[in-house]
DNA sequence: AAATAAAACTAACAGTTGTTAGTTTGCTAT
DNA sequence: ATAGCAAACTAACAACTGTTAGTTTTATTT
C-alpha cells in the first residue's frame, strides 16, 4: 500500500522536475523512466497514463491555492494583512514544491477536457477573490485607487513566477524573501 | 524577394501564435501548415527547419531587449527615469508582439547549442545591467535599500509576463497601463 | 506563347511517441 | 520451501514526428 504510493509519488516528483526543465510535451515516458533507472513500460504498473501524471502534479496544488485564498477572503483581517497572507502562501508553496508550480504555470493547457475546465475555473475563482480583496482595500482607503487589473497582475505575476528565481545562487533565504517581498510589492521601491 | 520574405514572415507569425498557445514541442509542422491552409512539406520552400522558426522568433526580440537596455544603462538619467524607460520598453514590445514574447519566455530552452548559449548570454547581460541600475539607485538614495534580487525579480517578472495579461477583456489601454504600471512598481499600492 | 522561377503538391522515409500484452524477477507471508 | 504478488522486464503496436525527393501548379517575365 505505502510502497505503491511511494513509487507513484516518486514518478510524480521526477516527472515534475523534468516537466519544469523542458515542458510537458518535450518530456517522454522514456525520459521519465530513464531518470528512475527503469524502462518506460514499467511506469504503467503505477500510473494510468502520462496525462494522469500531469493531473496529479497540477490539481493538488491548484486546490491548495484555491482553498487558502478562500479562507483569506472570508477572514476578518485588514486588506494589507490579507495580501501579506497571500504572498506568504505563494512563497511557502514555491519553497516546498517549485517544480510542481512550474508545471502548473506552464503546462496547465495540456490538461484534457474535464481537468482543464476544472483548473480554469479554479484560476478564475482565485483571481476574482484577489480582485474582491483589492477592491475592498481601495474602498477602505487602505490601497491606492490605481487601475485594479494592473495591481492584480503586478502582484500575481511576481508571485506566480517565484519558482523561476528561487534556487539560484543569488536568491535570498526564506525570511529575507518574505519580508522584502512584502515591502517591495506593497510599499514600492522609491524613496520620496 | 519581398514575396519570399512575406511568406516566411507569415510562417513565423502563425507559428508564434501556435507556440504561445501550446508551446514549441506540442506544435507540429502539420499544425503550422494547416493554420496556413497548406501542406507541411510546403513550409520547407520558405524555412530550413522547425528550429529555424524558433530562432527567428526569439533572437530578434532578445536582441532588441539587450540593445535598448544597453542604451538605458549608459544614459545619463536618474535611476527612476531609467526604470521607467525599461517598463516602457517591455510594454511596447508586448503590445507589438505578444506571441513572440510568449515564445521567448516559455520556449527558449528548446533553442539548440549556439543559439541557446547566445540567448542565455543576452539574458544574463540584461539582468546584470538591471542590477547595475538598481545598485546605483540605492547608492544615490533614490531607491530603498531592500534586497537587490527581490527588487529585480519583482519588477522583471511582472514585465516579462505582461503578455499573459494583455489582450484580456479587463486589461487597460496602453496609456493607462504604462502610467499605472510605473506607479505600482515604483511607489507601491499602500496608502500610508 | 514560351520560358523561368516560386511555391504548392504527393508520397514516402526513418525515428520517436504513448501504450499494451505477455513474461520474468524478487520479495513477503504462510 | 512455496505460493502469491508487486514491480520490473522484453517486444511490439499504430500513430505521429520532422524532413526529403520528385512532381505539378501558379504566377511573372521575356
Amino acid at each position: 500500500m505505502t510502497k505503491i504510493n511511494d513509487r507513484k509519488t516518486e514518478i510524480i516528483t521526477v516527472a515534475a522536475k523534468l516537466f519544469k526543465e523542458k515542458g510537458y510535451s518535450a518530456v517522454t515516458m522514456r525520459d521519465i523512466a530513464q531518470a528512475m533507472d527503469i524502462k518506460a513500460a514499467s511506469l504503467y504498473n503505477h500510473i494510468k497514463s502520462k496525462q494522469e501524471i500531469l493531473v496529479l502534479i497540477i490539481v493538488e496544488i491548484a486546490e491548495e491555492f484555491t482553498q487558502t485564498m478562500d479562507e483569506v477572503v472570508h477572514s476578518e483581517e485588514s486588506t494589507i494583512k490579507k495580501i501579506e497572507k497571500i504572498i506568504q502562501l505563494h512563497i511557502d508553496i514555491t519553497l516546498r514544491d517549485a517544480n510542481a508550480l512550474a508545471c502548473l504555470n506552464n503546462d496547465w493547457m495540456h490538461l484534457s477536457d474535464t481537468e482543464l475546465a476544472y483548473f480554469i475555473k479554479m484560476r478564475e475563482e482565485y483571481e476574482e477573490n484577489f480582485r474582491t480583496i483589492i477592491k475592498k482595500g481601495i474602498a477602505d482607503n487602505e490601497i491606492k485607487n490605481l487601475n485594479l487589473e494592473v495591481i492584480i497582475f503586478s502582484i500575481l505575476s511576481t508571485l506566480r513566477t517565484l519558482y523561476l528565481w528561487y534556487g539560484k545562487k543569488k536568491s535570498p533565504d526564506s525570511k529575507t524573501l518574505t519580508s522584502n517581498m512584502i515591502q517591495v510589492l506593497l510599499n514600492g521601491i522609491v524613496i520620496h
